[in-house]
DNA sequence: TAGATTGTTAATCGATTAACAATC
DNA sequence: TAGATTGTTAATCGATTAACAATC
């Protein structure tokens, strides 16, 4: 474990490897080359070798990547060793489709806190977790020791609620509202912005 | 409108442009200069100029750029200015979400039907429209002329989904599911993979 | 006119890919 | 040993940013 920067683009590549290890895994395979991942997941095979060799030796020479020490290192290169709590805000549509992929969302990622503005949201039972008012926001996160928030509210929202996430110490953002959000350097913020991305699709249409 | 070919990176900011300047549009506002653009954005004003001028000369040197006239440029440039109907496959709590946005997708995107596999999902209402099987995609695609496909089905069953659209003709895909899927090189497909986002911001917890 | 801001070229920066010695 | 595949350096490619003449 050097440290010369990582990239965004190579840590956004990790849990794709992480994924498609756990499928082989599931299935038997113990040894896998960068070849063979490249192939199935579009990639590069030096590309693949190169995010990987960032974070130490990896694999054998001549023989390729043992299956389950790449799963364990890579978990470990993501922090996903642990549980890592997480509060979602808006408990509309796409926030309780976001609470039910919770088992999707193995590999440590938990959703353990659900906050609403709105009193008919508030007092609802979503997959064990009961709709909390935005005034318990706070308390709650620091009870939970949240670290990463996600955000499903209308973009008019979305500001606000970041700023609260922030305030209560987050350390990371996920953001599914349309609008871009401002936070502090210190904290990491990811868009994802469905309607952006299908937007971006039509412009391939001829 | 030349043809130098324009990178996805630009095309991925296009939406987000559209979106704000639809937001300074409903306020009122009639003039926007890069930087203003930029700051709000957290993008580099020579490169919104740069991504703008691969389409045409949009701008007034000394003044900025007129907002309604960039609005409708853009939204010629993403062929926004004609209803595209899309289609989804996957009427689980994430496909009822995206369903339901389809005020947000407004900008000309509509979905305009909704499958499954499943027996229970079947004439499910979602929003005026009604959950149809399988075995009806092709039939109904090639009716309401569907151009975009967005799979929302578990990882397992996205690959096939993808198959059953091209099969139907879509020309791009919008991928939920948390697994690459293989198109042939004439459809586009965008991952929207937040499992993944998800994990890769554990990576930046201290 | 003076100030502001574009469009565009050149410079920089960073990420991807190729190539290959090391070695299992 | 011969064949395969890594880790890594060098080459390529592409995207971002800086700078500035043109001009409103």
């Amino acid at each position: 474990m050097k440290s010369p920067k990582i990239s965004e683009a190579v840590v956004r590549r990790l849990p794709i490897y992480l994924r498609y290890l756990n499928e082989l895994e599931k299935n038997g395979v113990t040894t896998v080359s960068s070849q063979e991942l490249g192939q199935r997941l579009d990639l590069n095979p030096a590309q693949i070798r190169k995010d990987l060799a960032y974070f130490g030796e990896f694999g054998k020479k001549g023989i390729g990547y043992d299956v389950g020490y790449l799963i364990e290192k890579i978990r470990n290169i993501l922090k996903l060793n642990r549980i890592i709590p997480v509060a979602l805000v808006g408990a509309g549509n796409l926030g309780r489709a976001l609470c039910n992929y919770n088992a999707y969302l193995r590999d440590n990622m938990k959703i353990v806190a659900v906050f609403d503005a709105s009193p008919d949201k508030i007092g609802q039972q979503i997959n064990n977790l009961t709709v909390q008012p935005m005034e318990a926001l706070a308390a709650r996160m620091a009870e939970l020791k949240v670290r990463i928030g996600i955000i499903t509210v209308p973009a008019a929202e979305a500001q606000q609620v970041a700023n609260q996430f922030v305030e209560a110490g987050v350390e990371a953002i996920l953001n599914f509202a349309p609008v871009i959000i401002r936070v502090p350097a210190s904290v990491r913020v990811h868009h994802a912005d469905f309607t952006a991305d299908l937007q971006s699709l039509a412009y391939y249409l001829d």
